[in-house]
DNA sequence: TGTACATCAGTGAACGCGCGTTCACTGATGTAC
DNA sequence: TGTACATCAGTGAACGCGCGTTCACTGATGTAC
């Protein structure tokens, strides 16, 4: 559900008819998500608090009136963007944590494998990561999004885990995947703030970070490991991109 | 080193003169600390994007000159804020970690009360936490600080444990020490935002939450829990307050 | 196929509110003699 | 001890900038006949 005007109400009686004017609807369209692009782009090279609705719509080609045809406010700009955004991670997760993918690995590596892709994620999106953080102090609407994301992972690493569950001595695996994905996203979430501000400090090294985060979850879930498991890989689950 | 204007350069050749004008110093320094604490109060009652400097010299009884007396801008206002909370943090943190303090205690017993100690003053804690994570991703001297906190409470942790390295598994106490604190405060942080926002959801009550955490410390560590332990206590470590 | 009309989509100058900051002034506290 | 003066501290009305939002208008796309 998006914030655009589309043509909901127009024709009740003969929803059919929505497909005679495609084009009036792709132009517009085109331009919401031209929008859209435009504030994750400018968020992206400034932050959040440079964020402008003439700034955006500049970057976005467009005009401010048109902005206020597809949003009926500012907020509704980063409200829709991070709708966006946690569509795209619960697909991703749906992909990533799909049991089958993983049916052939070995617990330690697969969840070495899944933690590691995940670091590699907040990596790259660290600026659009540490703005949604910020405003979500401010923004119940994406704070409860947020919240709602985290749940709906925890849920798909409880699946994962429990087809895996004689393999894990935790005797709670509900409650252990929900705070697996409070630590990780929240561990996550402050390194971000950590490397856009300070850029190269002499912070740990994303493989590094991947590896005691893995250590962490295998420990917690009271997995044994081996002190000399390769617990961190380069290659990435195939057919899932950040 | 705080904002406020002192005499730090009056009279340069004598500063034992310094001591003849304690009341004038006195009075501004009160004006200075009223306002800190009026901010303080009003982003727990309203968050940070509430906060303004008519709003907070109201709530401090002073006015925008005086305040301007004390600060050069709005953004020193925050930034000795979190000064002053950090300084706060880092000896309470000299405190609670003290290895004397825990002599006694066996190690997962005492990582148990620390960790319910933390959680908790998070817990009270939660919209100036919330409003300093918030504000640090567009304030480079925030998120500077409170990398640097994070650095000491590791260097704390790190002697604390190195203290009892016989009875820790992982093999870089170092790396051990920073890796709990960022997943801790991490996780902590995080979690902030849910319940601010969310108030009364179905998330984790504070005691699950430390004690799962604890338990993901250990695991990390590498120390063996057995399954029955009374992971959380109710007590905290005496002298040390939130 | 062409013309008239209706609706959709986009434009950007102008408005106005909120809030940070300034500044001319008053009052309080201390020093000199 | 009292009076004149200097400095410190505080006051709050007024200013002005930035930015979100509005609105009267133009252009584009589709429909009717």
């Amino acid at each position: 559900m998006s914030v655009a005007s589309r043509d909901d109400k127009a024709r009740p009686s003969l929803p059919a008819l929505r497909w005679v004017r495609p084009p009036q609807q792709q132009r517009s369209q085109k331009t919401f998500e031209r929008i859209l692009d435009a504030a994750e782009g400018h968020i992206v090279d400034g932050g959040v608090q440079s964020l402008t609705v003439s700034g955006v719509v500049a970057r976005a080609k467009s005009s401010v009136g048109a902005f206020y045809a597809r949003f009926p406010d500012k907020n509704a700009l980063l409200t829709t963007l991070h709708e966006r955004e946690c569509e795209a991670a619960l697909a991703t997760t749906d992909e990533a944590l799909d049991p089958g993918r993983w049916a052939e690995v070995p617990l330690p590596e697969a969840l070495s494998n899944i933690v590691s892709f995940v670091v590699n994620v907040f990596g790259q999106r660290q600026r659009l990561v540490l703005a949604f953080v910020s405003v979500a102090a401010s923004q119940p609407t994406i704070a409860r999004r947020r919240a709602a994301l985290a749940g709906e992972v925890a849920e798909r690493l409880y699946r994962f885990l429990a087809g895996r569950a004689d393999e894990i001595p935790h005797p709670d695996l509900r409650l252990a995947a929900d705070v697996c994905v409070r630590i990780i996203f929240g561990t996550l979430e402050s390194e971000s703030s950590i490397r856009v501000s300070l850029p190269d400090g002499e912070h740990l090294d994303e493989s590094r970070l991947g590896a005691e985060l893995t250590r962490a979850l295998l420990g917690y879930l009271g997995i044994p490991v081996s002190t000399r498991m390769p617990l961190s890989r380069e290659s990435q689950p195939t057919g899932v991109q950040p």
